[in-house]
Order: C-alpha cells, then sequence, then structure tokens
DNA sequence: AAAACTTCTGTGAACGTGCACAGTATGGCT
DNA sequence: AGCCATACTGTGCACGTTCACAGAAGTTTT
C-alpha cells in the first residue's frame, strides 16, 4: 500500500534506479528499450516523484511563494490579483513549479514570510502591492529571486517588475478630455505613496502643465468612499469643472454617485474617466470611459522575469506596457 | 554560507540533534537548560528546519491543495473565493500549513491536479466549485482529506462542506415579495448543476408553490450577461411581472439593464431581489435588496472541517448557515 | 541499599532522490 | 588487431530530518 518509488519502477523496468533518474530529468543518454520498458513501469506503478527527496538533493523546492502586502479585505476581488494569479499558476504550472500563497499584513506575517524565503522554502518570490520601505524588502534582499508585478517605490533598479505605462495612460485620457474642449480638468489620484498615484498625476500634469492647479486635485485611497468623498471636495473647491480624471474605476464610480447627488449630468456637465477598465467600468451608469492596462501581459512579463531569474538569469530588465483608450460614454 | 542544520545548532548548544528536534516538535522530555542553550541558539544561526527533509521521514507535506474547477475568467473576482483565500491562508499559517493554488480547468490540469495529490505533495484538499461528476472526485477518492466549500452535488455524503443555506435565502427573499404584496413574482435562476443554482430554486418554489410556473422561471450561468438575456426572455413571456428574484447579483445587474431598456422602473413597477451581497449590489442603480451569504463564517467552517480531518478526525458534518435579507432600494 | 520509576539525552537507521564516478558494451578508425 | 570515442548502465554517497531505542542521571518507593 506504500507509495511506489523509484527503486520499484527499476525493479519493473529491468533497470537501476540511475537509469530511472535520467529519464525522469531528461538526460539523453537512454537506450530506446530501457526507455519503453521504463515508462510502461511508470504507468503501471503509477509512480510519482517524491518531491521532498528531491528537494533534500537538488536544493530546489519547486515551488514559488506570491507575497501580498495589502491586508486589504477586497485584495482578491481586484481584477489585477486575479489575473496575476491565474497567469502565475498557469506558467508555473508549464516548469512543474508550485503557486504557494501567503499575506503579510500585519508584523507576524511578515516573520512568517521572511522565515518560510530565507528558510529556503520557495524557489522564487512574486511581490504583490508591496508598500514603498516594507522591512520585508530588505529581509528578502539575499535569498532566491524576486520580482514584483508593479514597481515597488524605491527599489525600481533591484526588484524587477513588469507594470503598465500609468503615465502614457494618464496622458492618453487627458488629452481626450483636452481633445474633447474641456477647459477646467481635475483629477482625483491614488494614494501618493504607490506608483499608480504618483504616475498617473505625473501623466496628468505632462499634458496640462500650469493649468494643473492644486485646486484641481485632490487625493483618494482606491475605494470608491474615497472616490465620492474627493468629488464633493473637488465640487465644493471649484464648481466649473467640466472633466475628472480618477485613477481608477472604483473611485469614478464613487466620482459618479457625488455628482449624481449633485446633479451634475455625466458626460454633459462633466466628463468622468477612469482608469484600469476593470469589471465596474461596464456596469456603472453610464458606462466609464476609462485606460486600459494589458493586465495578463503585465502578468505574463513578471512571471517571465520571474522564470528567467530562476532558471539562472543574471539580471533582466523591467517590462513597461502601453496603455489604450477605451471610450464608453461618461465622456 | 550553507544554511545551518540541525547539526550546527545542535553542536552550537552542546547537546545533540535528538534533543533539538525534541524541542522543535513539542515533546516534553527537554530539560530546561537545554532548552534555553538550543533556544539561543537557533536564534544566533538563524535555523529553520528544512521542510523537504522532514517530510521525506513523517510523510507530511506541510501543505493544503485549493483546486479550482471553475476555468472561468473572473473566478478570483468572486467574493466567494476571495474570502475563502484569505481565511484559508490565515488558519492553516496558523497550523504551520501553507496553501498551494491549483487550477483544474482542462484534462491536462487536471490530470496534474491528481498526480500531485496522489503523489502525497498535499496534507489535504480544499476543494472549489467542483462540478457535478467531475473526474476529479473520483481521482481523489484515495488520498489525504478533501473537502469543499460548497455542497458538491452528489457527493454530499462523502465530501465534507460548508455552506450558506441557499434555500432559506431564496425563501427569506420570496416570502419578502409576497409580503411586498407583489402578485407575478418571476425567478431567474443559476445554472442547474450547482447547488447555489438548485437550492435557490427550491426555495423560491418553497414559498409560492404552484404559482412558480415555469412561465415566471428563467435559467442563467451567473454572468451578468446571462441575467440580462434572461430577463429579457422573461419579459416576452410574462410582461406583467411585478417582481423578479435573480440568484446572483451580478445576474441581477444585468436583470437591472434588461429592466431598463424595457422602461419599466425598479422597484416601483418590477421589484428586484439579488443573491450574495457583494460589491455590485451596493453599486448597481438602484442599489440591490439581496441576501447576504455569511461569507467568512462559511470559509472558517470549511478550513475548520479540514483542519480537523488533517489532525486525524474519522467523520466531520456539513455545516449550513443561515443568510440574511439585506433591504436597500431595488425592492 | 536495592529496585523501580521518571526525566532526560545521544545514536543509528531510514525516508527517496540526484549526482559523480566507475564501469561495460558497441562500433568506427587507424 | 588494437585503440578510442560514444552510448549507455549501475553503485555509493549525501541531502537534513524524525523516530525508536538504549541508556544515564536523578528521584522516589520498597
Amino acid at each position: 500500500m506504500k507509495r511506489p518509488t523509484i527503486h520499484d519502477v527499476a525493479a519493473a523496468a529491468g533497470v537501476s534506479r540511475g537509469t530511472v533518474s535520467r529519464l525522469l530529468n531528461g538526460d539523453k543518454y537512454v537506450s530506446p528499450k530501457a526507455r519503453v520498458a521504463i515508462e510502461r513501469a511508470i504507468s503501471e506503478t503509477g509512480y510519482t516523484v517524491n518531491r521532498a527527496a528531491r528537494s533534500l538533493v537538488t536544493q530546489r523546492t519547486g515551488s514559488v511563494v506570491m507575497v501580498m502586502s495589502e491586508p486589504h479585505e477586497k485584495l482578491f476581488e481586484d481584477p489585477n490579483y486575479s489575473t496575476l494569479i491565474r497567469v502565475a499558476i498557469r506558467m508555473l504550472a508549464e516548469h512543474d513549479l508550485s503557486l504557494v500563497m501567503m499575506m503579510a499584513g500585519d508584523e507576524a506575517d511578515r516573520e512568517r514570510v521572511v522565515r518560510y524565503v530565507r528558510g529556503g522554502h520557495a524557489d522564487g518570490v512574486l511581490l504583490v502591492s508591496t508598500h514603498a520601505g516594507d522591512p520585508l524588502l530588505d529581509a528578502l534582499q539575499s535569498g532566491p529571486p524576486a520580482v514584483s508585478c508593479g514597481a515597488v517605490i524605491g527599489r525600481e533598479t533591484v526588484i524587477p517588475y513588469a507594470t503598465a505605462d500609468d503615465r502614457l495612460g494618464a496622458r492618453q485620457m487627458t488629452e481626450y478630455f483636452v481633445g474633447l474642449g474641456r477647459r477646467r480638468i481635475a483629477m482625483i489620484t491614488g494614494p501618493m505613496d504607490t506608483p499608480g498615484g504618483i504616475q498617473r498625476l505625473e501623466g496628468f500634469t505632462d499634458v496640462l502643465g500650469r493649468r494643473a492647479t492644486s485646486k484641481l486635485i485632490a487625493h483618494g485611497d482606491w475605494t470608491q468612499a474615497s472616490g465620492e468623498r474627493a468629488m464633493t471636495e473637488l465640487l465644493e473647491r471649484t464648481p466649473d469643472i467640466d472633466a475628472v480624471f480618477v485613477a481608477s474605476d472604483l473611485m469614478a464610480a464613487g466620482a459618479l454617485a457625488a455628482l449624481r447627488a449633485a446633479g451634475r449630468r455625466v458626460p454633459d456637465d462633466v466628463a468622468v474617466g477612469g482608469f484600469d477598465d476593470s469589471s465596474v467600468a461596464v456596469s456603472t451608469h453610464p458606462p466609464l470611459t476609462t485606460i486600459r492596462q494589458p493586465l495578463a501581459e503585465m502578468a505574463q512579463a513578471t512571471m517571465r522575469l520571474l522564470l528567467a531569474l530562476i532558471d539562472g538569469a543574471e539580471h533582466v530588465e523591467p517590462v513597461i506596457l502601453p496603455t489604450e483608450l477605451v471610450i464608453r460614454e461618461s465622456a
């Protein structure tokens, strides 16, 4: 009733352990005769390699750990993460690696992650939404290769990443507003300690220059409620705005609610632009004009970086992917 | 530069491997003196146990695999899964177990999962959205304990699960409509090969009895588009309906769009009830009256079942948790 | 004082694999 | 024929841990 070992397969095939091991690990020196015998023996016995035993000698674990720093409740509902998880599972599976998930919300979590990674329990680390100055980053300095989906502020040169071109996206939306003839264009940003928060504002000011006064800029924290709050604030400060670029679709949904409450029509009175092209963009009323990020490509690029490093690459370059304007009814 | 082993710790503490191992594994026969010496040695050397070596002898892996059958794109955006993942990571971490994610979308995936699990690479299996008659189920028969979050149709007695009381929830909503004085109450169900699809319809007919004619029932597949389609269909078949119970919030969002397109006012002309109390319920216009499932409790209960089984429990009972009516503006 | 526990410690074996190395055929070339 | 490369195979060892067991030291009971 015991699980078959490589010995059992070898015996059944009439060869030695070494030959079976060679076949399993793709070594070329295996005779055709031995090959078929072993393959039959494997399927007859239902053999699978014991990863623990293999790890013990190869010093590799066959797994990659995804570390999520956001203690955020809705973390996984963010399409960003869900795509990344899906792509990661798939691409890792193709390389016979499995994905283990860890959270790094509080101090205890973080310590667990460090123990896990420094303990050599993962061949690679996949960082998600890591904050600037997270103590985790120093602890992960030495150890298996780490990459991030989205830049890690302050570590752009040390932690490879793939990201959408947030700044470009912001420019696209802002230019679209300008082309529409809007004159008083406001912005609701994300938190200014996230790459998306910073870069999207930069794109906005790239286009508007001195016209992007602080009276036209309010800050949110990605949540719908914060978008609503920021919009209300903007309307108070600058009642004559005729367009607003909101740094995320979810916040834009909040902004729409605030505009409706204030009696402004969208897009007639105020044009609204979101960012992300997430599922909320189509369920709002009116549907949001927004910026699409190539989420799948970002995830794939991130995983390619990680796989390359695990495979021994010395150095890899960050990947920055273009965004795209998606026009719907809100602008 | 090598990672410290248990030998190094033992040497540093002036004891033998055995004593260190005993301390690590909570054996009581360790003298206070040895204890402090070892603890100091551990923190000095930065020792962490090598899980591979441990697995090799204990025949345990220290990990649980979550198997997701839905090849569905938006899988992770479903708050159902996101809560489960979050709770699972947390509760497993407390038991020093880690969570490995796998997909079982196509045949190749499924084979990989079977190899993984039968190969003894996981101490437990966490099933999610597994379909009736999934071949995976037979393959997982023998092997480590498996539980499901939500019942697996046809395997209710063999695979333990925790779920919301879908039937109760459907009754609550339907009774609420009846209490509101609505006379022509329709329903849009989920797919009839899912527990939610079946049970929510049952609750509906529990209340309405013969009044729940087939003309008043349409089927969707949980997607927003299917909800819209089903609603259009219902309006054609039975133009005088004054209430509709939709088996998920997302489909309800679709139904709202169809109603708007048909010029019906909600809730004045037609009352709409959803199910799930997910984030879309508050972002629709008007916000959805819906049924709340205790997602966190469901996830916790599921994990408790699994942990109990991993811990050696012979048999555990399914857990069915009550739902709650959440009244907003759509009904 | 001997016996019998209790508490604690060290040691050898085993878990299943990959790898380096030594060894055996086979065939082609001088 | 002899030599040498090429293609292939088997064997011993190491990886780091747990566990069973034997045994030492100390404490209580007889």
